[in-house]
DNA sequence: GGGCTATATCGTTAAATTACGATATATGCA
DNA sequence: TGCATATATCGTAATTTAACGATATAGCCC
């Protein structure tokens, strides 16, 4: 149960179901994510670990970066069957559709170190 | 986006996954809800309410007693795919099999006409 | 119609959640 | 070692949520 409402209390958010559908686009670094929603560094970092503590998203160190992507390997058993269901749909969201087009066109190097 | 969060919002509070599972069992009444949650009437009402909005549950009049039951037909193209995911899951949660042992002993006869 | 009963709604309080700025941590580089 | 940068954590204010008791609504029965 609690495991399952991990899962469910993390995608009752929108701006955490709009940060997974764009790592279905790709991975990405905190200071991109942020550069997308254009919310505050700590809001989207506390996002991240709320994602991540559900087995939705999986974090790797890559030097001062933290690069997020779907965890394919979730030990949360219930974030599997979800995360498939997600792969379908809110393509057509305006929000997300905004947000993929951003995610295009941002890049960490130009973003981050200003 | 708004149908899929009522439906994730619907489904992140244990109590509402817990009336849910019951419903899985068989259509109940909200005093028979009641009777097995010991909560208060209204509280379950409202929790029903969600679960209704959410398009994951479906009322029905018999007179006095509302029954309610899951949503076959939904309204909310979200709802579905999640329903069949809580078809297979949560049925060896300790709190999930008591509520069903008491499901099963429940009489809305006995217990709302007191 | 009047009384009874099951459910819904209202008003309130306590707890949880979100967002922010400020600060701490950690990594890379000179 | 010291500085700069990306991220995490902390403290706090504002909003949302869940629970309750009290009350309103609606259907049955006399």
């Amino acid at each position: 149960m609690r495991a399952f409402l991990k899962v469910t209390k993390a995608l009752s958010d929108k701006t955490r179901v709009r940060i997974f559908k764009m790592l279905q686009q790709r991975k990405m670094c905190v200071c991109e994510v942020q550069a997308v929603l254009g919310t505050a560094q700590s809001t989207v970092s506390k996002h991240l670990t709320i994602l991540e503590d559900a087995g939705l998203v999986s974090r790797t160190k890559d030097g001062l970066w933290v690069n997020y992507e779907i965890d394919r390997n979730s030990h949360n058993p219930h974030a599997g069957p979800i995360m498939e269901i997600l792969n379908s749909i809110l393509d057509d969201d305006p929000d997300v559709k905004a947000d993929m087009q951003k995610v295009r066109t941002v890049n960490r190097f130009e973003i981050c170190t200003k």
